[in-house]
RNA sequence: CGGGGCGUAGCGUAGCCCGGUAUCGCGCCACAUUUGGGAUGUGGAGGCCGCAGGUUCGAAUCCUGCCGCCCCGACCA
């Protein structure tokens, strides 16, 4: 009715934008590119950091806070690191405001403007080194596994809603470790912990991998990442982790004395995930009357909507309704009773739907008679009648169902939108008609992925882990290689 | 930064060519009837028509300049 929402076929991207919009996630701002992520969005990540978290803490890492400015000198001590930032960096050159002389609000004062201009983090490995360089002696103060939940801003051209926008919310992981040994195992460590979490919570199934010279973080020896696929065929890359080798340890002086009474420097890792794992999750599960969201992070897993005729009707239902919420939360499922007269439940439940509530369950007086609920599932629209004996239990398994479900149906959606190829024409092709990842023979060299992308807009997105090494030609030069990697369009 | 679109009530819009203080729907407020898939009726409130100039007796409408946002591309997580 009020709240239509594009049909994906129609306009992926206006369906994206209804999702967002009118799920109640998030809002544009005042200011171009930023977003305010609203209570409802703002509680999916939360969700997401809450397990996250955990998974940090058990991993052996700590939370800590580093600050929002970084001196202008500290981004150029990384050759590469600067290079890849320089161009979306916003910059603090003043400290006060004054009264505009000329009438009309404020104006900068230019008495004060900074001896040494701030930039605003775009990452924080360089205040971080700065940071560790006084942390770190010995062999002993080491491994330091520090991790910071953190906003950070990165001037983007063009912006989209949670997958890019100027300022967002990530963390970032910053290891230091005595060997490059561990170091690597600590980068493919939490390439885990972020692969576990992106199938086993978000329900989105990833290909792990590494990737190219040319894709790599900048001031990074290897980057690693998880990537998704989209129901629109385009890749989506989730999540980084970064063996930095001795880089950030040279351009800031840290260095330790080993066990040997020998200074070395240290190996660093990082790592993040952002709010654009929100994006990805909308897009990988949703449909066309809106949110799909995996019980596991669903800021609500069950909503409870009564049905009555009358005050008097809607007292008694109050009643029981209430002990089935104390039930069902002390099995551990979030539940929320909209008891709200305002709205008639026909309107709640295309609400519902519409923000990916994975289950609701209807409760009328006829239901209560008969001792019974009508439980709707919103992967499948399935409806049914569930006794009221035991409906914690069912409700339980009703929550696994669907979270299996959402990952088996985007496993074997993304399983068969990897296509492997191995003449041009079928690549082209592919690209343009049926989408997903394409499985190919590259040469290896920075030229041939350039080109490519410039052909076709695909780019490298990773080359998987475990990569069965096969004989084979360039799909684009005919030159040997060894190993398939994946291409795709991507966001 | 290029190409396209758009700024009118909280949201979505009509009106703009052809100048006369603004239309409709949703939402909001009140009351009543309603409540198993986005209720109905009656009454009501709400507008610097993006901003600034100009033309005119008179501008949402014509002219000039500016600002902002969205979409598509180049760049990026």
């Amino acid at each position: 009715m009020s709240k239509e929402i594009t049909a994906r076929s129609e306009d992926y991207s206006k369906w994206y934008n209804d999702l967002v919009l009118k799920g109640g996630l998030a809002d544009y701002s005042a200011v171009r590119g930023c977003m305010v992520i609203k209570p409802y969005g703002f509680a999916l990540w939360e969700a997401m950091r809450d397990v996250l978290d955990r998974k940090f803490k058990e991993t052996g890492h700590q939370n800590a806070y580093f600050p929002l400015f970084i001196p202008k000198s500290f981004l150029s001590k990384e050759a590469d690191h600067i290079e890849g930032f320089a161009k979306e960096c916003a910059v603090v050159t003043h400290y006060r405001l004054k009264n505009d002389p000329n009438g009309g609000g404020v104006v900068v004062d230019p008495e004060a403007k900074l001896e040494e201009e701030l930039i605003v983090r775009p990452t924080s490995e360089t205040i971080i080194w700065n940071t560790y360089k006084d942390w770190i002696q010995s062999y002993r103060d080491l491994p330091l596994l520090i991790n910071q939940w953190a906003n950070v801003v990165r001037w983007e051209m063009r912006t989209r809603l949670f997958l890019r926008t100027a300022e967002f919310l990530w963390q970032e992981g910053h290891t230091a470790h005595a060997t490059a040994d561990e170091a690597i195992a600590e980068t493919r460590q939490m390439l885990e912990v972020y692969a576990d979490f992106a199938e086993n919570y978000m329900a989105v199934p990833v290909v792990k991998g590494v990737k190219s010279p040319s894709e790599r973080f900048a001031g990074a020896v290897d980057t690693y990442c998880i990537e998704a696929l989209m129901q629109d065929g385009k890749a989506l890359q989730a999540g980084t982790s970064h063996f930095l080798g001795q880089n950030f340890a040279k351009a800031f002086d840290v260095q330790f004395s080993n066990k040997e009474n020998k200074l070395d420097y240290v190996w660093a890792t990082s790592w993040g995930v952002s709010t654009r794992l929100i994006g990805g999750l909308i897009m990988v599960h949703s449909d066309d009357q809106g949110l799909v969201l995996p019980p596991k992070i669903a800021p609500i897993q069950v909503v409870i909507v009564p049905i009555y005729k009358g005050a008097d009707q809607k007292a008694g239902l109050d009643e029981k309704v209430m002990e089935i919420v104390k039930t069902l939360r002390s099995a551990g499922i979030s539940v929320k009773y909209d008891d709200n007269d305002n709205n008639r439940p026909g309107w709640k439940f295309a609400e519902y739907e519409m923000k990916g509530v994975p289950v609701r369950i209807a409760v009328g007086a006829r239901d209560l008679e008969n001792q019974v609920v009508e439980v709707a599932r919103r992967d499948t629209k399935e409806k049914m009648t569930l006794p009221l004996e035991g409906l914690a239990g069912n409700i339980q398994n009703l929550l696994d169902q669907i979270q299996q479900n959402l990952y088996d149906k985007a496993k074997q959606y993304r399983d068969s939108h990897i296509t492997r190829v191995d003449t041009w024409e079928e690549f082209e092709k592919v690209l343009d008609e049926k989408g997903g990842f394409v499985s190919a023979h590259w040469d290896g060299t920075a030229e041939t992925e350039e080109q490519i992308k410039d052909r076709t807009k695909a780019t490298i997105r990773c080359i998987p882990l475990n990569n069965p090494q096969e004989e084979g030609k360039c799909i684009l030069t005919g030159k040997p290689s060894k190993e398939r990697v994946l291409f795709a369009r991507a966001y």
